[in-house]
DNA sequence: TGAAGCAAACTAACATGTTAGCACAACAGT
DNA sequence: ACTGTTGTGCTAACATGTTAGTTTGCTTCA
């Protein structure tokens, strides 16, 4: 059962041969196409990228610091389980960094900003009523990669994406809840409203809410897909 | 000026040997053994270790993603110097950080936890007592430890430690204040005392003093040395 | 039949050879 | 003197060779 994976060709992306490779294969793993627990055979990913052991092996140690593979010395390479502690622990730290950006942000905020989250809102309203889902969920994103961006801090969104990618991975196997994402949508005005009136406190708590909600579909995962977590670390 | 740095021997630490050297260096750079902006030469670190390339690369490139290093292609590895934009952050991220974590723990310490802070505390009166104020440093860093890994996250110490590692480094060049050390155990009896009648408000306010005084130190020090410090990207 | 031992095949980790881009100094032309 | 050029020596990035530890499965012996 070697099913060979496609990975998504090295053009798409830009900066060193490591660089791509990370991205490709991280893609890959977040998107499923490499099943929870399975082996990564260095050669296949070599033969199809054309190039070599290095920035192979480059990769690997980056996306194991991530957490989304484990390098077990002198054996192997292994796609990580889904874990339920971590998962939490990845939702409890967007959490915290969130919390904090939105906070800051109701602070600082200019009105420049504030018409910028406004017209995304209404841009999301727009989506939907095209029910375009699809296109609603990458507003989403952009929402919240603006609320970071407007701390000044380029690192704390990398260290969001990366806390987050677990759960990230997980929700592609939640199937999408009719009416889901008009509620998103409402949650997002709340904080945008809250934003507006410089209103610190509210911000943090509807930014809680909305995230919160996020968790929640992620939970009853494990009684559906066992096999993809990893046991709770009973004893032997 | 080839100044050349002692590294701590590789016997001292565990791990593979990228992993050693990883260790070493970042001691060394954070204990300012190498000057901010300083060139990293590959050879000499090769030499003293008695290893080859590929670990010191190894490390190196895990330096740079904690920010200690830049590295730049086809020219060379610095040391990074510091900047007050990111030692904001790493301010901006530890607080993040910590005031969930203590968040948390306010509201889900067992008694025994609670004993293990409360004990913590006392041992930070008695080193002070005795004048022993790099013990009282390290206590400190333990009670900060200790809330987190109360919080049964893993992950996180070593997130707060990374945002945190620029803001230490700078930390080295500012004179211990007199008083400090006893105006500091005072607040952490106040974050203790919130955890204690599990007020997770209260205990968020009292670390957010707590980690803001922090701060205050560093902000003076560029002033004091300009050329350890990157300009803040005035044009040209 | 089952367990213990052994060897072959595979892997990550480490060592080393090669390539190509950058910086800086010496030098030539004006 | 000043600018433009070339070449030398450095580096990171990449390729490939080597080593040593792990797993697997076959074989042998109780």
């Amino acid at each position: 059962m070697s099913s060979i994976v496609e990975l998504t060709h090295l053009e798409r992306y830009t900066g060193s041969l490591a660089e791509r490779v990370y991205q490709s294969l991280k893609a890959a793993i977040v998107q499923l196409k490499y099943q929870p627990g399975e082996a990564l055979k260095k050669q296949d990913i070599i033969d199809q990228f054309g190039v070599s052991r290095s920035p192979v092996a480059d990769a690997l140690s980056r996306l194991a610091s991530d957490g989304l593979v484990d390098i077990v010395p002198q054996s192997g390479t292994y796609v990580s389980r889904f874990s339920l502690s971590e998962i939490r622990e990845g939702a409890f730290l967007r959490e915290a960094l969130e919390l904090a950006a939105v906070e800051r942000v109701a602070q600082t905020r200019t009105d420049e900003q504030l018409k910028q989250l406004q017209r995304n809102i209404r841009f999301q309203a727009l989506l939907l009523e095209d029910g375009d889902f699809q296109g609603f969920h990458r507003a989403d994103e952009d929402m919240h990669a603006l609320i970071q961006s407007f701390t000044g801090f380029r690192r704390l969104r990398l260290l969001t994406e990366t806390s987050w990618v677990q759960v990230n991975r997980a929700r592609q196997l939640v199937l999408p809840t009719p009416g889901r994402a008009q509620e998103s949508h409402r949650e997002h005005q709340d904080i945008v409203s809250a934003i507006a009136v410089q209103d610190a406190e509210e911000a943090r708590l509807a930014m809680r809410r909305h995230v919160r909600k996020l968790v929640a579909f992620v939970e009853t995962l494990e009684a559906q897909h066992p096999e993809l977590f990893t046991p709770e670390r009973s004893p032997t």
